[in-house]
DNA sequence: TGTACATCAGTGAACGCGCGTTCACTGATGTAC
DNA sequence: TGTACATCAGTGAACGCGCGTTCACTGATGTAC
């Protein structure tokens, strides 16, 4: 009886699965916010009413894509951390953000969905937080980890800035004491800014705004990774530059 | 006879202002897949055929809406340059750079629009382009009137980092050549990393991922900016630093 | 200044479509004795 | 192993709604003589 249970369950967890990937089709086309339950059941060859005994809701349907995409993109980057020599940090940060570019241009409509527009009338529930930390925590960590071993330039390049004003000062502790714990302030700050970046530069591309800009984001990504790293103060990758061709390969297919 | 025909052209501009007005209030509440002729028509107490007198089609009312927040940041964001001093290069791009941070701020659904994820299924024509280029020829023109005076700090920093390789150097070329002339390869590749991470931040902000990590933007965003236009090469900004208050004024209300 | 005509704004009904969600239902699959 | 019952998946009809766009039309506003 457990067997058949399981039997059950399964065909139960394959459907389920199936409605999630025939809505992340849909959403290329429509987007988020015209992601229709009767289309999917349409696809699906079933009643429209059917899809109630797997998804609650339209928003429901949504959170669940929206956990995914986090989940997969937060996969894709630790297994890129964890490709790299734990204490080779300017590798592990290129990695990690080729990575996520990478994770980006091959699904770029779960991209949209979770760093785009808001979904006008969705709010995101709390069972969205923890997926969303993943990539961040990847990011945070080689930065947290550089800073524990001393590998970390510190001090501010170019020696002329100011020091950072009470304000940010101030933020970048309290920054410290959830997720950069005993990382100087002024590294916490970059490491904000240099996260803020990456997404900048993978959004731009994938929303069109580099179109007639740049010809070739990669190279470009890959340098700006380079500068944003050493911005930071992390030490340049060991094994040649990232604008070398990537030694990691990363899924960059199904891109139209 | 031009005074009557001057009316009816009159009467006809105000309405079609009040059928935009209407249009980037249901903006905000619908977002863009969601924005409905009828409901325009509705609020604005017309027969739903009406308003094709005015706009042939959805996506003609659309371009409009993306047409005018391109030209409504790129006003925003010239005016802030205007007010400063010509050779004060740093004071500049922090100006442009909280223009545009406020002008986001004050007009989310206008931001969403043309910097979030892109309207599915509507294909920008050619009327967008010149618009859109204006906020970017803004900050180009800064980097630009400071290279030509000699305002610029060249060379790499840190000293430690590798010289562009081939293919971003031929790219910085090119870009050089259309909207950098006479500009130093480091430094065109390094003010299109400041762009993109300008408007970076501002979506990260705007589309809720520095909620719960930063408390308050605006001093960070501020330090920010410095550490771009130094990373870029300009001078510092002359009269204090961005971050001591906004010295020049900015839309900041309407953000529910 | 006055009349005849052309242009244009705005109406209301209709076409053909799609949507999320509910509900009472039929069968098949699983469970307990 | 066999029977009686409970659970669950999936159906099909319906509710009540909204949408973009077309079309023939009524009046008002503008133009030409």
């Amino acid at each position: 009886m457990p067997a058949s249970t399981g039997l059950r369950a399964r065909v139960r967890a394959e459907l389920t699965a199936e409605i999630k990937d025939e809505a992340r089709r849909q959403l290329a086309e429509s987007g988020a916010s015209g992601l229709s339950l009767r289309a999917i059941t349409r696809a699906l060859g079933m009643a429209s009413s059917g899809i109630y005994r797997y998804f609650p809701s339209r928003d429901d349907l949504l959170t669940a894509l929206i956990v995914d995409a986090y989940d997969s993109l937060g996969t894709v980057a630790e297994e890129a951390d964890a490709r790299c020599t734990r204490d080779d940090f300017g590798s592990r940060w290129a990695a990690v953000g080729r990575a996520i570019r990478g994770w980006a241009r091959s699904h770029p409509q779960e991209y949209a969905l979770v760093y785009g527009s808001p979904v006008p009338g969705y709010r995101a529930p709390q069972d969205t937080i923890g997926p969303a930390s993943r990539v961040t925590s990847v990011l945070a960590g080689i930065v947290n980890e550089a800073s524990r071993e001393g590998a970390l330039r510190v001090g501010l390049t170019p020696p002329g800035l100011p020091p950072l004003p009470a304000h940010v000062a101030a933020e970048a502790r309290r920054l410290a004491e959830v997720a950069f714990p005993g990382t100087p302030d002024e590294t916490v700050i970059r490491a904000i800014e240099a996260w803020t970046q990456l997404f900048g530069m993978v959004s731009f591309e994938l929303f069109g705004h580099l179109e007639g800009v740049i010809t070739d984001p990669a190279p470009i990504f890959d340098r700006a990774l380079l500068e944003m790293g050493t911005h930071v103060g992390l030490p340049a990758p060991r094994t040649g530059t990232p604008s070398s061709g990537p030694a990691i390969p990363f899924p960059e297919s199904g891109v139209g």
